[in-house]
RNA sequence: GUCCCCAUCGUCUAGAGGCCUAGGACACCGCCCUUUCACGGCGGCAACCGGGGUUCGAAUCCCCGUGGGGACGCCA
């Protein structure tokens, strides 16, 4: 790759001791192959790159690493690009498709072979899996024992068809300066000669993402770190191919609450799932953050905040687990602090949903009306939108266990007592209905409490709800002493 | 099996040799506020994996052990 190649991620700097010199803009990626949704690992790795290119004041770049035609599936491909938008990750420029670049990786190894640096491999994989059987059986690594290395291409066999391998170096050792886990030295006789082109001439992962890493002009590649392994093999790609070798940063993976290695049954959702649940975007995004990496005592951080702080060298080298725990409690932080229209947009759908129809204008007021003193109850909009639901729905009101037991026991006094005379009532206010239970409660010698529960229960069906004078004055009297007359008539 | 990585409260983390009697957050438990439930406030429980070094001094540096994790495909 000629040097010229680079020259796009360079500019003029002004150093603060006025040295005018170069200096790198750094170009990241995110590279998912589209296998299946955008899990919750990967959105941390693009948050990552997200971050620390736009901290540095370079570039987020999206590449979709669909090699593998037979489990690349369009649905795949919109779902991670749904998923990346959703979660409020922005890439910069087109999306890049690694199948559409075929070309230019086999263009690669033919230069390879050109200059003797990959070679043709005759093993069909009969061959590879009875090797790899022998050497497992003599306890030896199982690895690729370069058979066909220094072959000659005329002992070749007819009739199969060659993949093409690297021809690795074999002596010394390949070092990795990473950003996150420190410098990392591996012996080259551990590593084989990977396959580059497959036997029916489409290229491999392998080759793919140095050949586009290369020409995409990324400078910090920053992936989970079960790729550290593939790293070695890749700075070698990159040394043979003349390529820049790009700065990397290996981020531990994340694991469930058990410890174990992610899967879908603790959290390795897709970020559709959590979304599904009533999560925020900004709230996933906070959470995943805080997942290896932090900011002194910081919890709750904003957008701009976490592009002024991050930087990829802070991120820890221990893995971390998926805690629901705290990110629905971060949820409930950001529903408080969200207005209130946009919550109800989110909510809406689902109340109509649960409702079976629309919302109308009459709905819409009193969940609005409604929505300050549910707001700071609710953790997950799926919350919201089923504590809202006594405010919409139509009479009579469904009652649930407690609420049944409570008003049991009331047994049509108090819910009387509240007909008869909130039916005179004229300053119908939270703090005017406030004033007359207060009121109700000392003439009869009553707790508060007493006082509020079956009305409560009558008005919303639950034992649990905001206050009930602001679930009057939203409600209305008409509608809040239908209520109390349908508990009396069951 | 071979190679690589990691190790502070249950969990996420702060901590770059003396600021550590180890800090914050979530969860949990009390108390306060209060018509219920939340929110909020105050308080509590709770950790440097073990063993050796180095040093006047180690959670921080080194070694060993142990325990976790990852990689060893013509998958990505």
């Amino acid at each position: 790759m000629p040097p010229h190649r680079f020259a796009r991620n360079l500019r003029r700097a002004d150093t603060p001791n006025n040295n005018t010199r170069f200096i790198m803009t750094v170009v990241t990626r995110f590279a998912p192959s589209p296998t299946g949704y955008l899990h919750i690992g990967g959105a941390r790795t693009a948050l990552f790159n997200y971050l620390y290119a736009k901290h540095s004041g370079g570039k987020f770049l999206l590449r979709v690493e669909d090699t593998d035609r037979a489990r690349s599936t369009q649905d795949a491909i919109d779902a991670i690009l749904e998923g990346l938008k959703w979660i409020g990750l922005p890439w910069d420029g087109e999306v890049v498709f690694q199948s559409a670049r075929a070309d230019q990786h086999r263009a690669a190894v033919d230069r390879l072979l050109a200059a003797g640096k990959a070679y043709y491999c005759y093993c069909t994989p009969e061959d590879l899996t009875a090797m790899r059987e022998e050497q497992k059986s003599k306890g030896l690594s199982v690895r690729y024992d370069g058979r066909w290395r220094d072959r000659d291409a005329k002992d070749a066999p007819s009739g199969i068809k060659p993949s093409v391998r690297f021809k690795a170096p074999q002596d010394g050792e390949t070092v990795i300066e990473d950003l996150v886990q420190g410098p990392v030295t591996v012996s080259n006789a551990q590593l084989d000669d990977m396959v580059l082109l497959r036997s029916d001439g489409t290229p491999t992962y392998m080759l793919s993402v140095v050949v586009d890493d290369i020409d995409m002009g990324i400078t910090h590649i920053i992936r989970g770190d079960d790729h550290l392994n593939n790293a070695f093999r890749q700075i070698q790609l990159v040394h043979a191919l003349g390529g820049e070798t790009p700065a990397y940063a290996h981020i531990p993976l994340i694991h469930g609450a058990d410890g174990a290695k992610m899967s879908k049954r603790h959290g390795a959702l897709g970020v559709e799932a959590y979304r599904d649940m009533g999560f925020l975007p900004e709230a996933l995004r906070n959470y995943l953050l805080r997942l290896g990496w932090g900011h002194g005592d910081d919890e709750i951080i904003s957008d701009s905040q976490a592009i002024k702080w991050f930087d990829i060298k802070d991120v820890g080298r221990a893995p971390s687990r998926f805690d629901v725990d705290k990110l629905t409690n971060l949820n409930g932080h950001y529903i408080r602090e969200t207005e209130d229209e946009r919550l109800i947009e989110l909510t809406s759908p689902l109340l109509e949903n649960s409702l079976g129809k629309s919302l109308g204008a009459e709905g819409l007021a009193r969940f609005s009306g409604g929505l300050p003193g549910l707001k700071t109850r609710a953790k997950t909009i799926k919350e919201l939108s089923e504590s809202a639901l006594f405010y919409v729905r139509s009479r009579p009101l469904p009652m649930d266990e407690k609420a049944r037991k409570v008003l049991e026991e009331d047994d049509g006094k108090i819910v009387g007592a509240a007909i008869e005379a909130l039916d005179k009532a004229t300053d119908w206010t939270a703090g005017g209905l406030d004033a007359w239970a207060r009121g109700f409660a000392e003439q009869t010698g009553l707790k508060l409490g007493k006082v509020a529960q079956p009305l409560r229960a009558a008005l919303c069906g639950s034992t649990v709800s905001p206050s009930i004078f602001e679930i009057m004055e939203v409600l209305g009297k008409n509608e809040s002493l239908a209520r109390f007359k349908d508990v009396l008539a069951a």
